[in-house]
DNA sequence: AGTCCACAGGAAGGGCAGGCGA
DNA sequence: TCGCCTGCCCTTCCTGTGGACT
């Protein structure tokens, strides 16, 4: 029986007219023939790196904006179009990415050695060598090169924060041990700040030249969608005011072209499920309802165990009443439930620090507030809808059934 | 003006697990 | 393999704070 229904499913969904004619291009993986509105960005960093195919060594280059404004995908655009220039004039360049954010990457300085070492065919063993060899090893590979040699570490703060700037220093230094390599290195990150972090030296090193990728505003995220939903979407398929009504939204979020691809590829993707003909401007309202509320359950659910435990007492309070709670009160609430169920508790002061967690996390909604004589305190209101809270909760009671 | 409440939140450090590297 | 290091979660101790109350 559940064969045949099966059966059926599958063939109603082979029946229904594809919505989707290439859903990769709506994927932040996907790198589009041409990239609208940074022109600006193409132009300055090619003029910097353009040097390279001089043989010479291109100054360094910190590369910074938000989310989703086009920093890697124009980096990667500049370094495919210099190879590709290089092989016609048969020069030696070569370009390694490294995506700092990557697990078992850049966690240590062994390991982001280790995986350059490796990009530029030297194989070097996991673990177990000291890391003295391993840099020896990478300056060896380095000075037998003769060419140029641009390496992209994209979310360098994310490096620094892990292994510290020495790795940097010690990198951006290598240029004056070696004559036969010319070594640059091109920075990218999303964190404004991230040079306050650096030692002086690296600092004036690594920032030879400075390239801001400015949010995109609603209308240029407008066209950028246009232009992908050319080439992921059947023509038909698509209300008027759709792609609209995405840049706009996520024109309200700093811009972010990931955003928008995600809210137009999620919408069509729920179209497609529910068998509706053209993805229509609500269906973008339930896209962007079902991010977040994925975000918020990825987001909890890498919480630790407290967190999760206070998360459920917030939610049960907002259960029964509907008004704000006090810190206080969710502490008071919180030592029952951890009583009934037999859990070691945490203080008051490790709460008070979870709930501003949770409130960075946008899960709930905490503001410090005087009440003059009955001290001062945290007025918490939730600030995700209560039925998605309520699902959270069920969520939490599974892993741990109160 | 001074007191007092109920915390907020900074600083320092403990305990533990897991990973690193010699 | 095992000592060391690091990160995370947590505690303890402490000072600071805004406004109602006296």
């Amino acid at each position: 029986m559940s064969q045949f229904s099966l059966e059926g499913v599958f063939n109603e969904y082979l029946e229904r007219k594809p919505i989707f004619k290439n859903k990769q291009a709506l994927t932040i993986s996907y790198t589009p023939e041409d990239i609208p509105h940074r022109q600006d960005q193409i132009t300055q960093l090619g003029v910097v790196l353009a040097t390279c195919l001089r043989s010479e060594r291109p100054s360094n280059v910190f590369v910074y904006g938000s989310t989703g404004t086009g920093k890697t995908l124009v980096t990667q655009y500049v370094a495919n179009a210099l190879k590709k220039k290089s092989k016609e004039l048969n020069i030696n360049l070569k370009i390694l990415y490294v995506n700092c954010k990557m697990k078992r990457v850049s966690d240590t300085e062994y390991r982001l050695l280790a995986y350059l070492c490796e990009l530029g065919g030297v194989a070097i063993a996991p673990t177990g060598l000291a890391t003295e060899q391993v840099y020896k090893a990478f300056f060896n590979s380095v000075s037998n090169y003769d060419g140029v040699l641009i390496i992209i570490l994209d979310e360098i703060d994310e490096l620094v924060s892990k292994v510290g700037d020495t790795i940097l220093y010690n990198l951006t230094r290598i240029n004056q041990d070696f004559s036969k390599c010319k070594l640059s290195f091109v920075g990218i990150s999303n964190n404004l700040s991230f040079s306050n972090e650096l030692d002086a030296r690296v600092k004036s090193s690594l920032y030879e030249e400075e390239l801001i990728f400015p949010p995109y505003n609603a209308v240029q995220l407008a066209d950028i969608l246009r232009s992908r939903a050319e080439i992921s979407l059947y023509p038909d398929r698509i209300e008027k005011g759709v792609i609209e009504k995405c840049a706009a939204l996520s024109a309200q979020e700093h811009g972010d072209v990931r955003k928008a691809l995600d809210m137009l590829r999620v919408a069509g993707e729920l179209a497609e499920r529910k068998g509706i003909e053209k993805i229509s401007e609500k269906l973008v309202d339930l896209a962007q309802s079902r991010i977040d509320r994925d975000r918020i359950f990825d987001a909890v659910k890498t919480q630790p165990k407290q967190s999760k435990i206070i998360l459920y007492t917030i939610i049960s309070c907002f259960e029964k009443e509907s008004q704000t709670m006090l810190t206080g009160d969710i502490y008071d609430k919180y030592i029952c439930l951890c009583k009934k169920n037999n859990i070691k508790n945490i203080t008051q002061r490790r709460l008070s620090d979870i709930i501003s967690e949770l409130d960075m996390l946008g899960i709930i909604n905490a503001k410090v507030i005087s009440k003059g004589r009955y001290g001062r305190t945290r007025e918490i209101s939730l600030a995700i809808p209560l039925s998605t809270a309520s699902k959270i909760k069920k969520s939490i009671d599974e892993e741990f059934s109160f």
